[in-house]
DNA sequence: TCCTACACTCTCCTTTTGGTGCGTATAAAT
DNA sequence: ATTTATACGCACCAAAAGGAGAGTGTAGGA
């Protein structure tokens, strides 16, 4: 079994430089605010405030699911200085603060909506790939080209 | 000035239940995808390989950005299990190793595509914000209700 | 009178994330 | 003969994420 056939095809991509197509200023401030979003307790709770509109901190939590309280709160208040929930204190005795997403927020969690879509949709797919990577681990792993 | 005012608006809402609205099965299912799939480095490879369709190792770097060699061999060997990437070596002695986007790859670049979109359109909203946030914060901090 | 509820904050601790640098095999270029 | 290029794996370390539990202040219910 030879390794190191010389291959053409692979030759003339070998020193081929890296395409770029977009302005890298654009690029990199894209980069830096999916850095910020793409986290996954702010796409929970984007997502819990989408869909049921307004929540108070207890409820919120119960409707993410797993979160603790240090997280939430934390989430919540960079969500809020990013101007995507605004959170509202009512003074009272046992304290009572509601949160909702602003406009910028719903623009988010609607473009969110597809990702959402997309889990629903394709998360068997998912778990079928997984079990036929592990399958494949078992034998050889990876794909080997032209073989 | 009066602290705890009775408020029958506030009362009603005191001991409501939280609302359900889809089933509790697949909330949870969805949220395990999400919490997988929502992290910076696999939304920022995806969308790399979405824009230029097949790349080499190093090439994919470079077009990440700001990613360390152990970051892009994990996050990518994550996305082979997952069934999004397609791993493919060519058994040549400086190696040589290419990766694309799987059909369902494809369809999660698609479904985020809203959001880089969101991301290019807000990004300014986003930073004023911010800084509308702190300077608020310099005065009350968040938002008292009714007063 | 004691307990509970609310929305936190604070401290301590463990786990995860991520970076850096080193090694590797070998063909081709210098 | 030495260097370079490729796509990593491995070991070690720093930093960040995140959880657990205690405390807080007080109104209203038991």
């Amino acid at each position: 079994m030879r390794k190191a056939l010389p291959d053409p095809q692979i030759e003339a991509r070998r020193r081929q430089p890296v395409p770029e197509t977009v302005d890298p200023a654009i690029e990199a401030l894209v980069h830096d605010i999916i850095g910020k979003v793409a986290d996954k307790w702010t796409m929970l709770i984007l997502e819990a405030l989408h869909e049921h509109g307004t929540l108070r901190f207890t409820q919120l939590g119960k409707v993410v699911g797993r979160i603790s309280q240090k997280m939430l709160t934390q989430t919540v208040r960079q969500m809020e200085k990013d101007g995507l929930v605004r959170r509202t204190v009512h003074p009272v005795i046992p304290p009572h603060v509601d949160y909702t997403l602003t406009p910028l927020g719903e623009s988010l969690g609607a473009a969110f909506c597809g990702v959402w879509i997309w889990a629903e949709t394709h998360h068997a797919e998912i778990e079928q790939a997984r079990a036929s990577f592990a399958e494949r681990e078992a034998a050889t792993s990876s794909i080997t080209a032209g073989d």
